[in-house]
DNA sequence: TTGATATTATGAACACTGTTCAGTATATTT
DNA sequence: AAATATACTGAACAGTGTTCATAATATCAA
């Protein structure tokens, strides 16, 4: 990571900035297939080997983009869910912010669940933060639903994995088209009740209610 | 489809399949990023343009990758879970071999349910019946399930697509390496664990155990 | 068997793509 | 003002999917 102290360095990283911004927007704009170097190059008006100063290949820009997707996901959940102190509720909130996020961005997402870039697969965990850092919300809230024993006992590793795949399942699978059997029913509606149905299943019997 | 009436038909999808095959071939020994219609055109000994004569374009050759894959996981159910007559037996049975075909064929299973063609747009059911069968196939083993009050009472549909998005949500982000945070775990492991203890969440809780 | 017709195959050409690199322009430092 | 360092360019290369005039081959009628 570069840190800004002179002029330069500063300048290096607001035209990094500049081609990621720029790349996201092509592909919110016209798809990721449409997304190329020179299409970047010209809307920046800059020559397409420019951008070969600012990153080595297109797959570090794809890891910058992919960095840049979990940084705002990061950050809905900490802004949403800072304020929830139950950890069913928590779960709840991530699950609904997870889906809405996916629904709102589905190119976003694409980069950073989706796709298959030669980058992630040497990629190795420390260049990648924020998205440690969305698994780690989720893993401390069910060892939190664990300790209170609002969960049914369980590792939460398991339980975290359970719940963040079973959603993405239902995600790309809606991104992907793939749901084409579920005619005329509202797509949105069937994941988050799903979504629920599952919570509900692994939630701890309550001893007593009131 | 084309139904071979004179040997000219014959020919005509004996070429097709050829080219099918070839295709898969390349993508399952080189990876589905190295195929090019001219690599498979070099593989058969024909020229590039040639294959614009049996498939309009790379879309509808891999519409016909996509059919031929799913046929091949149709197979295996066929094969394997007639004998079953237990419903959450075959359900155990599906699971199974869904799973291990994921693991077995990455390639395949990337065609069928990840990789987002053009051609997953615009494609309508009917051109899906081993896509829709497979489907059926889960769908009429989780009817038989409830039939027999073998499962907590919920709509067919929303259980097969919680259990068929749930398993397929975690093959496809050990399939995409986005399960890093796991070091050292036996993912598969993990993955066929966590899809037991879904299952056994939704088993409806008998009332007599002898 | 020969000639006309229909089918099948070719490969050069077009417009793209990511990437490299010698050359040029600009900015900084001496 | 000269020398050096940095930033940028755009032509070139090898690759892609796709098209199409041309050529080869096969089929059928006379």
């Amino acid at each position: 990571m570069i840190v800004p102290n002179s002029r330069r360095d500063r300048e290096k990283i607001e035209m990094r900035q500049l081609i990621v911004d720029t790349a996201i927007k092509i592909c919110i704009e016209e798809g990721y297939e449409k997304l190329s170097l020179r299409g970047i190059a010209q809307r920046i008006e800059y020559a397409p080997g420019t951008i070969y100063l600012y990153f080595k290949d297109k797959d570090e820009l794809f890891h910058a983009m992919h960095e840049w997707a979990f940084k705002k996901l990061l950050l809905e959940f900490d802004e949403k869910l800072s304020g929830i102190k139950n950890p069913i509720e928590r779960l709840r909130g991530i699950s609904e912010i997870y889906i809405n996020f996916a629904f709102t961005n589905p190119v976003l997402y694409d980069i950073m669940f989706i796709l298959n870039e030669p980058m992630c697969a040497d990629a190795n965990l420390e260049d990648w933060p924020c998205g440690q850092s969305a698994y780690k919300f989720l893993l401390e809230t069910i060892e939190q639903a664990l300790e209170q024993n609002l969960l049914k006992s369980e590792n939460a590793q398991t339980l975290s994995f359970m719940f963040w795949s079973s959603t993405h399942g239902m995600i790309s699978l809606f991104l992907r088209n793939r749901m084409r059997m579920y005619e005329g029913i509202d797509l949105k509606k069937m994941i988050t009740y799903t979504e629920e149905m599952i919570l509900t299943q692994f939630l701890a019997p309550t001893i007593s209610r009131r």
